[in-house]
DNA sequence: GTTGAGCCATAAAATCTATTGATGTCTGAT
DNA sequence: ATCAGACATCAATAGATTTTATGGCTCAAC
C-alpha cells in the first residue's frame, strides 16, 4: 500500500480554505494544474472524492469536511513547532569560549552587542576543551591558535603576545624603566613565570634567567593584572585583555615590545553554506570591535613614540 | 521562505522511533542515503540539528525531542483519518436505483449479497433522477435505458419487457386463454394503460385499442402484481419483476410474447482507472444473479413450449 | 440563444527533486 | 590493529512534480 502523500496535504488545506483550485495555486506559488494534480492524488489515496466539483470552484464532500480540520490542525501544530525551533535558534546565541578570555575581554564588551541586537541572547559555553561544533547547541567559538583549523572559518581577533605593564603609582615611585634590561632591576610580579625570559629575549636581553616555575596559568591574567594594577610591581600580561586599562591610563606599557607564543585569538565557526544572522552579526560585530580597539592602540603608540 | 518539507517528516517520524537512519531506511524502503538527505533538509529547515550524530546512530537533540510527539502525533491522526474516510468508502455501497427496480428486483435478493459479503453495508439511493456520478457518494445504478450512456460502464440486467401474468386461482375460475386475441374477453387490470395496445400489437392482435389513460406509472407494477396475484384478473407487467413468483406458479405467464419498449436495466458505473473492490463484488453478484434467473426462465419456457 | 468569463481536467513536455550506488570517515569492539 | 556498524557526501539517474497548452463545462450577461 503506497503511504499518505505528505506532499498532497498542504495544497488540500489551502484549497479547502479558499475552495478554488485556481486560488490555491496562487497561494501555493504553483500552477491550477499542478493542484489539480494533488488533490487527484490524495483522492486516489483516500479512495473517494474530497471535493465537490462545482462551476464556481469546489467545496469539500463530507468525507473533505472530515479530513480538513484534521490536515489543518497537523500542518499548524508541526509549522507552529518548526516556527518556535527556530525562533529559539535565532535567538539564542551560544558562543564557546575559554575562561580567560570571557573574563578579561569578552565579558566587558558584550554589553555592547546586546544593544545593538537586543533581539539575541548570548550563552557563554565556558571550557577548556575544542567543543566539537557538530554537537548540539554551539555556534561559534573563541579559540587560540594559528587559524587554520580545517572545516572552520576563522577570523583573527587578538593577538596573544604579552608585555610588562605597571601602574602609574609604581612607576611614580620606583621611577620608569629605560630599557628592558632595567626591568631585571623592578619588582617583577611572578618573576618566576616562564614567560619571562620568552619576552626578554623579544627584547634582547640576554643572560641566565632561571624559570623554577611551571607556566603561570592563563586564568592567572586577571590576578597578575589587578596587582599591577594596584601599584605592586610590573607584570607581564596579554597586553590585549587590559587595553582598557591602556587607554584609560591606569596601566602604563613600558615597552613596545611584545613576545607571542605565535598563537592568536580567533572567532571560529563551522564552514556552512549559509552563516545564521545571529552568527553573522557576532562576527560583524567583534571584528569591528577588536580591529577598532587595535587601531586605538596604533595611535596611542604613535603618540608615546 | 521555502516551507516545510512534508516528505522529510515521515522519515523524520520513522528514524526518531528507531533511532538509526540505516534501520529507518528499511522501514520506509530506501536507501540509507536518502534518509540522510531528508533528514538535512528538515534540519535545514529547522536551523538546528535534529538528531545527534553518535557512533552506533543517533539521538534526537533537545530540538528534535520537541518535534518528534508533535510530528508523531500530526501523523498519526491524518493517516486514522484517511484510514477511516477509505474504509468507510469501501464498506459502504451506494446504489442509485429507481423505485421500480428497488422494490421489485433488488430488495428481494440483496440478502443475498450481504450474505456473500457481510462487511459491505448496502444503501439504496432511490430517486427517478438520473444522478450524477461525480457528484458525492453513489457508487453504482441502475438505469432502464440502452447501454449506451458514455462515460459510464454498464452490464446489461434485465429486459424490461412487459408480458401478461394472471393467477392460477383465477385461471381455473375462468379459463386459461389460448390465443393473445382471447385476452380480450378477460378481466384485464387497467384495460386502459397504454402498455396494453403495445403489447397486443406485438402479439398480432389488430383492433381499435382504446388508449384513454396517460401511462401507468411504472411504480404500480407491484399494485398491479398484487391483483394479479389475488386473482383480481389478467395484469400486464415487467416479467422480470416477477420472476419469482412465476417460478413458484403463483402467476402464470399466459404466453410467451413479450413487449418492449426497447429499453433494458442495466448496471452502470464510472469508468474509472480502477474499480473499487465493493463495486466489483457487486457487478459480480448482480450480472450472476440475473444471468442465473435469466437462465432459469429460458429453460422454464423451454419446458413449456 | 450566443458569447464570454471563470474554473477544473488532462496530456505531453520540461524541470527539478529525491533516490541510488559507490565511497569515505568515524567509532567502538574483538 | 583490524573490522563491523553507522552516517556523510558526491555524481548520476530515475522519478515525481510542475508547467504549458488545450478542452470542456457552467453560469451570467447581452
Amino acid at each position: 500500500m503506497t503511504s499518505l502523500p505528505l506532499g498532497s496535504i498542504r495544497v488540500f488545506d489551502s484549497v479547502a480554505r479558499l475552495q478554488n483550485f485556481t486560488k490555491a495555486a496562487e497561494e501555493l506559488n504553483m500552477t491550477q494544474s499542478a493542484v489539480s494534480y494533488q488533490i487527484k492524488l490524495l483522492e486516489d489515496f483516500a479512495g473517494a472524492p474530497l471535493f465537490q466539483r462545482l462551476a464556481r470552484g469546489v467545496a469539500l464532500t463530507p468525507k473533505g469536511e472530515i479530513a480538513a480540520p484534521v490536515i489543518r490542525r497537523a500542518l499548524a501544530d508541526m509549522g507552529e513547532t518548526f516556527r518556535s525551533i527556530r525562533e529559539e535558534q535565532n535567538s539564542v546565541l551560544v558562543i564557546s569560549v575559554i575562561h580567560t578570555f570571557a573574563s578579561n575581554w569578552l565579558t566587558p564588551r558584550i554589553v555592547d552587542f546586546q544593544n545593538l541586537h537586543p533581539e539575541i541572547s548570548v550563552r557563554f559555553d565556558i571550557s577548556s576543551r575544542l567543543v566539537d561544533f557538530s554537537t548540539e547547541g554551539i555556534d561559534c567559538g573563541i579559540r587560540l591558535g594559528k587559524g587554520n583549523w580545517p572545516g572552520l572559518t576563522s577570523h583573527r581577533l587578538l593577538s596573544s603576545g604579552f608585555t610588562p605593564l605597571a601602574s602609574p603609582s609604581y612607576l611614580e615611585r620606583y621611577g620608569r624603566p629605560q630599557t628592558p634590561a632595567d626591568l631585571l632591576k623592578c619588582h617583577l610580579i611572578t618573576p618566576d613565570d616562564n614567560w619571562w625570559p620568552v619576552w626578554f629575549r623579544e627584547a634582547g636581553v640576554e643572560g641566565p634567567l632561571t624559570m623554577t616555575r611551571p607556566g603561570v596559568a592563563i586564568d592567572t591574567q586577571q590576578l597578575i593584572g589587578g596587582l599591577a594594577l594596584s601599584g605592586g610591581g610590573v607584570g607581564l600580561v596579554s597586553s590585549a585583555f587590559f587595553q582598557n586599562e591602556i587607554e584609560a591610563g591606569t596601566l602604563v606599557k613600558l615597552f613596545d615590545i611584545e613576545a607571542s607564543t605565535g598563537t592568536n585569538y580567533y572567532l571560529v565557526y563551522p564552514e556552512a553554506r549559509k552563516l545564521s544572522d545571529k552568527v553573522r552579526f557576532f562576527r560583524d560585530w567583534i571584528t569591528d570591535c577588536s580591529c577598532a580597539k587595535q587601531k586605538c592602540l596604533n595611535i596611542d603608540n604613535r603618540f608615546k613614540l
